[in-house]
DNA sequence: CAGGTTAGGTGACAATATCACTGAAGGTCA
DNA sequence: TGACCTTCAGTGATATTGTCACCTAACCTG
């Protein structure tokens, strides 16, 4: 039933011409994935386009010294293209999409891929959409990296990562990897935010206490 | 007579159909920026999809804080794609593009490059290759930033500006740019090659004294 | 050549990264 | 239960990079 339904979740795919909507989910799997597995990555090389249905994929870079940064979170809704493009164009790719909840997702295969983009201006749109939302993620990464300081960023981080209430299930380690920084900076860093009583820590969490006084460090860019 | 051998410049783009061919060529129109012109940026959109036949444009981003780093740059036989693919999208885009050289550009408007990526397998690669070119370039930035030292950068970056000669006219503050520090930072690191014989200096201008140790330098990644 | 403008140098200090440890928290299993 | 192990977090010392303030030198213009 996923078959039938899953096209109306995706912006622009549902004024799809009939007869392209029928033969693409006649070409289309429903896959699912538990969380936390590697779905793409070097080594691991899909040839289908990945749409998300639900759950979320997190896509990370690791450097050759072994330290990871997340690059953009991909969720339900949106699609993998990136990955796609540089798996079309053969381009070596060193990021690595792993999954943080479990995914259901829409593979398109290749032919039906290239179909829909010959066929339809929705789809196309749809496509290029996706990309740019993609590149200005790669953009405002660039500039945080460069410019940003880090307890603005990871002020900022903390937000967008307790989005269910205030209870954050993460080690520093994992916080160090989303700003590509070292643990040692972020425990310095959340020691502060405790002593300010921005948060409370204990081992493996962390408890946003005052999200008005985050948001406004976070801003203060 | 551009509009005639155009074409043959872009991989993929001269094993398009005769009459497909013959449509985009007619549509299109050669443009010629002198240097130091922003082609496009926050302010100047354009809706056109610039295919470059001669010159360089510098692509580079500018912070809330007024620094500037340089994402990557487009060169004679590639396309604009990024800046498209956000323009088409209506993203806020904070990148700018600054011809470096005197460029000679084909313009393909909006509804010609519909057209081409419905009726041609391979416009529908040779954009999707560029688009992969341009991610693993931002990939390789965000890389080279966040776990990149600065002398390392620097020295490659040296000698992938000096490409003819061994002398680069450029400012400590460009270079500054080149590489998202600030001015400073370039100012120490270049007196430190100059005290190694790795460069000369004098104003707005450098020399490049050995190319191999730079390079070896620059390995040390 | 006087005066203005831009390029570059430098000291002091702040922020961040690295290295080398330490101990603490939680799991496992005899 | 307690011994052991693994993972997580804390911290001092030091290196690298960024910021700020100010200075001097080179070039341009009239």
């Amino acid at each position: 039933m996923a078959d039938a339904v899953w096209i109306e979740r995706f912006h622009g795919l549902s004024s799809l011409p009939a007869p392209v909507k029928a033969q693409l989910v006649a070409e289309s799997a429903v896959i699912k994935v538990p969380a936390g597995k590697t779905v793409f990555g070097p080594g691991a090389v899909p040839d289908n386009l990945l749409f998300l249905l639900d759950g979320r994929v997190r896509v990370q870079q690791t450097s050759e010294s072994g330290r990871d940064i997340v690059l953009y979170r991909v969720e339900a809704g949106e699609s993998c293209v990136l990955t796609t493009a540089c798996l079309l164009a053969h381009e070596p790719y060193s990021a690595e999409g792993v999954t943080e909840t479990d995914v259901t997702a829409v593979a398109i295969p290749r032919g039906a891929f290239d179909r829909l983009m010959a066929s339809s201006q929705e789809f196309r749109d749809f496509v290029l959409t996706a990309y740019a939302r993609r590149i200005t993620d790669l953009f405002r990464v660039i500039d945080d990296v460069a410019f940003g300081r880090i307890d603005v960023r990871l002020a900022g981080r903390l937000l967008s990562l307790a989005t269910d209430g205030d209870d954050l299930a993460t080690t520093h380690q994992q916080l160090a990897t989303e700003l590509g920084t070292a643990r040692e900076v972020i425990s310095r860093v959340l020691h502060d935010f405790q002593k300010r009583g921005f948060v409370a820590q204990s081992r493996g969490k962390i408890t946003l206490l005052d999200r008005d006084q985050i948001a406004k460090l976070a801003e203060s860019a």
